[in-house]
DNA sequence: TACCAGGATGACT
DNA sequence: AGTCATCCTGGTA
């Protein structure tokens, strides 16, 4: 797909929040702490405004994606229940202001650091990953039936980017920005980078982007799912299984690096492009890569010595090579997509 | 210390 | 046979 939220790219190891976070937190800020139960996450319309709140911040499907078990850990210790995990929006604040409270809670803080995350904390993160990322697709699934349209932007007509728009609007109390789309159909949205969004609606250009994204990226992951048996395990499994493995044939390495590649919005942080089109990238995070390649294969001793041990056995084959000038950690697929 | 290069070997499909 | 995991030696930054 066309790598929704390929604008959110990394922003560097050294903030606290993961790279998907980091523009919707920016945005719109949440409210940190408060106790949800899922029942209230439905996006019924009526009932949000009966209740006053602004609806469901779908921007969590972003963070589910990733695999930043650590938010989740910063979340679900933030506040009690499954649903912490699903954070709803505050009113918008004023533009350029700043959010009052970060409501990421430093796992390090909790005594909690990455490398010591035990297993089976990891998959019960992945349980409640899962089921909130069922709960989003649900989401959008009854937004769909709601406003009658399908749930890929792509196809959205003119017509159909208008009701989104008004939907988004409302439900996230957004200033209006219909007009300034007008004529635009859902390939067109979906061409635009956040830049564009935010060009054209200063206000909340940037937020209707990560709006946007998550609707690219859950039918995105419909489209490859839905042909096949793949499970879903929840979380980045969901991702990674809904790939390669849709097909049922073994991954390769090469294959698996490229899918991370692909999704700069979940995985940015520690493998990205350097250059796309040359097909240079950079491990950012080697341990962590190797630990995902592990998990994919069932390969709990998987580490980046033998990760790159493999990926060296592509330079014979040519699939993969050092770039010209050799860095550490970089690499180049000798044929670019 | 982390990364890199590549040989050897065995498991697995 | 192909792919990869694993272990290894030796080199570099």
């Amino acid at each position: 797909m066309s790598s929704p939220g390929e604008s959110l790219s990394s922003e560097g190891s050294s903030s606290l929040l993961p790279p998907c976070l980091g523009l919707s937190e920016r945005n719109m800020g949440h409210r940190a702490g408060a106790a949800w139960e899922m029942e209230d996450t439905k996006p019924c319309m009526e009932a949000l405004e009966h209740c006053g709140f602004p609806g469901l911040y779908l921007s969590c499907f972003d963070m589910l994606f990733t695999e930043d078990s650590t938010w989740l850990v910063k979340v679900s210790e933030a506040s009690p229940g499954l649903a912490c995990a699903v954070p709803v929006p505050v009113p918008r604040m004023a533009h350029g202001e700043e959010p009052e409270q970060c409501p990421v809670i430093d796992s390090q803080a909790l005594g909690l650091s990455p490398g010591l995350e035990g297993q089976e904390e990891e998959r019960s993160l992945e349980q409640v990953q899962s089921m909130v990322v069922g709960e989003v697709l649900k989401d959008i699934e009854t937004a769909c039936k709601l406003l009658n349209i399908t749930p890929d932007p792509m196809e959205w007509s003119s017509g159909n980017v208008q009701k989104w728009l008004l939907w988004t609007e409302h439900l996230y109390r957004l200033p209006q920005a219909g007009k300034t789309f007008q004529e635009q159909t859902g390939k067109d949205l979906c061409a635009m980078s956040e830049d564009d969004f935010r060009q054209r609606v200063p206000q909340c250009g940037d937020t209707l982007h990560a709006h946007l994204d998550i609707w690219k990226s859950a039918a995105w992951m419909k489209e490859r799912c839905s042909v096949g048996d793949s499970k879903i395990t929840g979380g980045e499994e969901l991702w990674l299984e809904a790939d390669s493995s849709c097909s049922g044939q073994p991954i390769h390495l090469w294959q698996f690096l490229r899918e991370l590649l692909l999704k700069p919005h979940n995985y940015g942080r520690c493998i990205r492009w350097l250059n796309k089109e040359k097909g240079i990238f950079k491990i950012e995070d080697s341990a962590h890569v190797a630990r995902l390649w592990g998990r994919r294969k069932n390969r709990p001793a998987m580490n980046y010595d033998k990760l790159s041990r493999s990926i060296r056995q592509y330079y014979k084959k040519g699939i993969i090579r050092k770039p010209d000038v050799s860095q550490r950690l970089v690499y180049q697929f000798v044929h670019p997509v």
